[in-house]
DNA sequence: TCAGTTAGTGAGTGATCACTTACTTACTTT
DNA sequence: AAAGTAAGTAAGTGATCACTCACTAACTGA
């Protein structure tokens, strides 16, 4: 297990550096940062989220920042190695075995599975919630960015797969989860939830998330874990069961 | 209930026609086109799906689809036109009776719950699957236009929520679906479900989506009725109810 | 037959795009 | 104090952007 956490931190540095050569930004010193640089930043994650990659141009970002369009240049080639600056020190955070425990960590406690999954729901959408505009941004632009896709789906969601999935099995053994439907779709789902959560919130809450946060969280973790089907249907799958 | 249809078919006709016109599209006359109207469709959708709309030029287009610029221009005013051309017609058949109802057709039905959600899982999997390109540029777009945000909310949204949400009231007063958690967390989560299936097979299914589509259309059905708790955890549950 | 309409286009339009050059300023190192 | 270096920028660069204009060709109805 440390072996394959290793050899996927190494995978990710080799990765990392290959494009940060390829557009020639430097994504190592990314925390002694001038001024002007952070106001840069903050500009671009701004527009990049509002009106997407393309549609943002970098006098808007120049303008908005309030700096020569030319110093953008300066410390980020192009404009392509700034949306990276932006988007790959986050993916890496995600990445990082540091994050993906802070989960293990809460389904490692020995508690009911009900509060388990609602714990687990409130730490990720908190932390979502708080880098929204971030988690949009690198969403959206994986489409149209083969790079961003590749990174996102062979580094970080495989990532957190093999590490869920580990703790999946181990559930199921215990009988805690049940064993008929594959690890997969079981994570899927899981996760899917809280998408959905994530999206009424900041799309149509007035109509698809209307409750305070706190009782949201606790209906999926109710739903993921004993679904939607009220007593006169269970009755049915108990039948069915046996 | 019929009032409330024609009430949301008036709202939309209403606000098709201020949109037409403010971009000068014809959104009326859709199925008279021309051979070259269609290839620019063909050829627009194509690289608004695969490069965003900003970062499609009209050049781009017009090279696809073999006719001159100032072709596109003659018939849809505008880039934003032509955009506007392929979304709204789509959303407006979501939005139409007809749709909806073809899953209210599937829930009237006399079967097990189990069985009504897999079949409008795999009823909205399929037509979403078979317009995937559309589909996805409708959600990515949305987010850089406001009014096309509008409309999926206020109009396609509001729909299909107002409409399902009827039906699900009558299935948790006959006890089929649970009464302790409000009907839009139950909605959402349900279509989360298949929200989250359609972007692990479109994005990376052979991580999050490694079953044949019929297995995995059972697997959400099993997981949104009765969750995702096995044996010892239901025990659990149960002395809770009692 | 001929005026009116529609489909279609080649050759532009100014505006804006990402990016560069040549330079100044300010700080650090020896 | 001299030399080097990094931050920052005004003023451009050619390319490309969405869009227009003036025009031809083909068809339609009276």
């Amino acid at each position: 297990m440390m072996e394959k956490k290793e050899s996927n931190i190494t995978d990710w540095d080799k990765w990392t550096k290959l494009i940060s050569e390829e557009y020639g930004v430097n994504l190592d010193k990314t925390d002694q940062e001038t001024e002007k640089q952070k106001r840069i930043l903050e500009a671009a994650l701004h527009f990049f989220a509002e009106k997407g990659y393309s549609g943002t141009s970098t006098s808007m970002i120049a303008e908005r920042a309030q700096v020569a369009e030319a110093t953008i240049f300066k410390h980020y080639k192009s404009k392509k190695g700034l949306l990276l600056r932006l988007v790959i020190p986050a993916l890496g955070k995600v990445a990082t075995p540091y994050l993906i425990r802070s989960v293990l960590n809460i389904i490692d406690q020995d508690k009911p599975l009900y509060q388990l999954a609602q714990e687990i729901y409130a730490d990720r959408v908190h932390k979502i919630e708080a880098n929204w505009d971030k988690v949009r941004l690198i969403l959206v632009e994986s489409l149209f960015h083969p790079e961003l896709r590749e990174a996102l789906k062979n580094h970080v969601l495989k990532a957190i797969y093999e590490v869920m999935s580990e703790r999946i099995e181990e559930l199921k053994a215990a009988g805690r989860i049940r064993q008929d439907i594959p690890t997969h779709a079981l994570i899927r789902s899981f996760m899917s939830i809280a998408l959905g959560y994530l999206i009424a919130r900041n799309f149509a809450p007035e109509i698809m998330a209307q409750g305070k946060e706190e009782e949201e969280l606790a209906w999926m973790a109710e739903i993921a874990l004993y679904g939607v089907a009220g007593p006169a249907e269970k009755e049915l799958w108990r039948e069915k069961e046996e």
